[in-house]
DNA sequence: TCACAAAAAATGTTCAACAATTTCCCGCAG
DNA sequence: CTGCGGGAAATTGTTGAACATTTTTTGTGA
């Protein structure tokens, strides 16, 4: 009882550590995830470390191909446009279930959170994303349906990991006090305020992202690497000319 | 090569499987399934059984409750709702995706599939109720977003099973026009009409089946039962007033 | 009839071994 | 020197058994 979970916990343990690795870019897009190294890592067979892989599969999180092992998602930006349109529906499926029904208790929720991230903003630090991202749960939580909140926790992740590829750090000083306007759009009832802060909102997080070299940039890429000086070591060059 | 497929096929073999069974009310929500027994009779370990167990968990056909095993899930007229309002909104989205945006050949798609279903109608039967699910399945897969046409696969199955607790068997006579009606909007771009004729659609088929019943229906089963005529032998009462 | 205790069944969890596939490295022909 | 098999090593897919824990059933006594 000092120590260990009785339950289930390690395949958990390692569900949750992987995929805060990933999250944090500890692990990046496209990293490798071997069995074995992970299991000898925490201690135990491989028979966790794959279910914890399946799970993380199932969230998008880690790609799994068969007989090629696990790695971390590297999704396109086609991908990545199809999980944000599906996340803006998403979200705007919470708002309408929580505009003009936002209840005291719920609000002071909100307020509170919405609070602490106006604390933690001057940091800049990890926990003034954390807390931007943990805000749109606290919405789909509010509105009592429990899919929802799944299918938006899965989405918020896999557009954190959208953001590590293509995003820039995103300034947190806006997020605020958006959040702020939405709480009191929510509380007025206004659905077509509410619907319009969201997509703002969103938009203003991940829309960017999105938008740069729709169509192939593996021209300009090739044009900027095709001048005299490598911008950085390829992994494998056999340096033939230097 | 004759006969036993050599890929992973097993687990997935088991997962489809039980998922057909479930769908097809061969197995009626709330039965148990225990791993023994379906692991001897596909003639497996548990292993497999149990990651088929667990992948079907996550599509929410089966329940798995802590050292209680796995159950066909049994939602509630809460969680129906909850289900119905998500597919509704990832409809609607894939709905917004195609409109005025069909090509010729998608277009042809969706009517071949519609004529399939005008053909397969008047056999009312289980042929029916399948093909008019998958216009919906191949709605989404026409939008190109591979994750929303595997949440709506998802939401489909999870409706199908609502529909087996809580609704009736729906006629199928008006959405193949329903549908027919549709795939003309899209064609035409016109965005609300095609939301509008989504939504009513959704509404015909899940709508009917949340609305009975919402407060505590409690008293009126019991109410039925307390007659001096019992209806089904409960499973387990103790007759006391018998 | 009820309550309690022990036994039995079922589940949760872990591990080790074997089979199949991929990847990597090395020698060899062109 | 480059490109192409061939084989070894590594990695993954898959299986079954064993043990701990929990639930359910059974049996006994009051």
């Amino acid at each position: 009882m000092t120590e260990n979970p009785p339950k289930n916990s390690r395949a958990a343990a390692i569900h949750e550590a992987l995929r805060r690795a990933i999250l944090e870019q500890a692990l990046a897009p496209g990293a490798k995830l071997p069995e074995d190294l992970i299991a000898s890592q925490f201690g135990v067979s491989r028979t966790l470390v794959r279910e914890a892989l399946g799970r993380l599969a199932g969230e998008g999180l880690v790609e799994l191909r068969h007989n090629r092992g696990a790695s971390v998602a590297a999704p396109s930006l086609a991908e990545a446009r199809d999980v944000f349109a599906i996340r803006r529906a998403m979200e705007l499926l919470a708002v309408d279930a929580l505009c003009g029904r936002l209840e005291p208790a719920q609000e002071a929720r909100l307020l509170a959170h919405v609070e602490a991230e106006a604390a933690a903003q001057p940091l800049g630090d990890a926990t003034s994303i954390r807390l931007a991202g943990e805000f749109h749960l606290l919405l789909a939580e509010l509105t009592g349906n429990a899919l929802l909140q799944r299918y938006v926790t899965e989405l918020a992740s896999r557009c954190s990991l959208i953001l590590s590829l293509y995003g820039r750090p995103h300034s947190a000083d806006c997020a605020v006090e958006e959040h702020r306007a939405l709480i009191a759009a929510l509380r007025a009832g206004d659905a077509p305020a509410c619907r319009a802060l969201m997509e703002h909102h969103l938009d203003a997080v991940m829309g960017r992202a999105l938008l740069p070299q729709p169509p192939g940039d593996m021209r300009a890429v090739l044009a900027r690497y095709a001048g005299p000086t490598p911008p950085s070591p390829p992994r494998r060059a056999k340096a033939r000319s230097a």
